[in-house]
DNA sequence: GCATATTTGTCCGTATGTATA
DNA sequence: CTATACATACGGACAAATATG
């Protein structure tokens, strides 16, 4: 996609701009764009071009770019200006590194909570919406919406994450995950990749609700060892380079 | 401190203000009052009064609230402006539940992977950062610097984190610990605080050093429980509201 | 409840410094 | 090396929201 062609595109979007915060609206328009693969990633994201396209200062743009920079979407380099983000395959070790972590932890956090009485009560809810996401999965295959498929093994694991009750680690996740969607679109086949996964997710499904935890956490730490492996060796044939 | 105080204070930084980006060393100027203590927890951050004190336009200021407010050190609040965080109560066991898993995990993985051939020779290095962690604890209780055991002991923590040897989980850690900063201030004994776990610091060490690593990481998971269940109890005779 | 003052949100124009063709 | 393009940062302006009397 040529600078042009996404340029028009986004000034389709400026009649959307209309509610709360300037900045944050542009933020959502620019995440959507990226996330969705658009934006390829080493895109340079010109202040003057991009303001002029969604109709506002460069003032109030600089503050998306901050936004987006955060999440780790946008890189800053000083002086340069700001472009989408371009991921390394130490990047995507890095990624699988912290959800080996988070996840299983969560999963190991979250039993213990479980087994605690405090609460207890809050323990259905978490497992109807891993259940949920597991079954939107499903259906999204069924139907032959690859798309969707991603999308729901995303909340597949952001329902994992929280397992462990916290609003940090659930941030964190979400964060970790929309730079995930960053590599996934060098994957020459996603509808493999994701559909591969579909029995995985089922099958931890069912540990969380066999109470077999233990079996849940090796599950999930298996599943993430395998889905680093085909992604690092998909970027390395991407003839992406390490630096 | 009065508000006049403080802004007199900053003025006497403003010279500081000469290399790199402006909005950044405006934030570090700002991150340094807020760790320390002498920008209280829900002041507010007037632009026009702190501009002119650092002698920053607006809009360079507003960046570094940006950074800030990233970083959790600030809140903003539309059309009201940005103030200094206040912590709640859940707050403070949030940050815990997530220490349990980013330390525990790190700790947990750091082992996985010295026990495996491909990083083994980085093990010494990081066991190094984490001794020198105590033993600048144990020098600084010496001498009576009581706010540099509180220092100590977060390179302590942020040692232990890095056995994960992941950037992204160094830098959680990294945000995390800053955020605890807050919480600190309202500990009326920091001192006696702080002291109480150097002896624990070392415990772990010896565990880490003799290859215990499940020692290791019940210590851990031990120490985090006593002291979130300290600072709780430390918050709430401070009369914190829960909201 | 109303009128006023203050402060933020947003935009614009411009000068300066930096990177790159 | 020069020229161009661009980011950085400043100051001013006005509308809109909030706080104050």
């Amino acid at each position: 996609m040529t600078k042009s062609d996404w340029l028009s595109e986004l000034r389709a979007e400026a009649p959307r701009l209309g509610r709360a915060s300037t900045a944050g609206r542009v933020a959502d328009v620019l995440r959507t764009r990226i996330t969705e693969g658009s934006l390829a990633p080493g895109t340079r994201l010109s202040e003057e071009d991009i303001g002029a396209a969604l109709g506002v200062s460069r003032n109030t743009l600089r503050e998306a770019f901050r936004l987006l920079g955060h999440e780790r979407l946008l890189v800053h380099e000083f002086n340069r200006g700001v472009f989408v983000r371009k991921l390394t395959v130490e990047d995507v070790r890095d990624l699988y590194e912290l959800r080996r972590i988070l996840e299983c932890g969560a999963v190991r956090r979250g039993a213990e909570r479980h087994a605690g009485t405090a609460t207890a009560e809050r323990w259905p809810a978490l497992l109807d919406a891993v259940r949920a996401a597991v079954e939107e999965g499903e259906a999204a295959a069924e139907r032959g919406r690859w798309l969707d498929v991603g999308t729901a093994n995303m909340h597949f694991h952001q329902a994992v994450s929280a397992l462990a009750q916290s609003p940090r680690v659930d941030e964190a996740m979400g964060h970790l995950l929309a730079e995930l969607r960053l590599v996934f679109h060098v994957m020459a086949a996603p509808q493999a990749f994701h559909e591969s996964y579909l029995a995985d997710n089922r099958a931890i499904l069912e540990l969380l609700l066999a109470e077999d935890f233990e079996g849940a956490e090796k599950a999930i730490a298996d599943y993430l060892d395998a889905a680093e492996a085909q992604l690092v060796e998909a970027y390395s044939a991407a003839g992406q380079v390490s630096a």
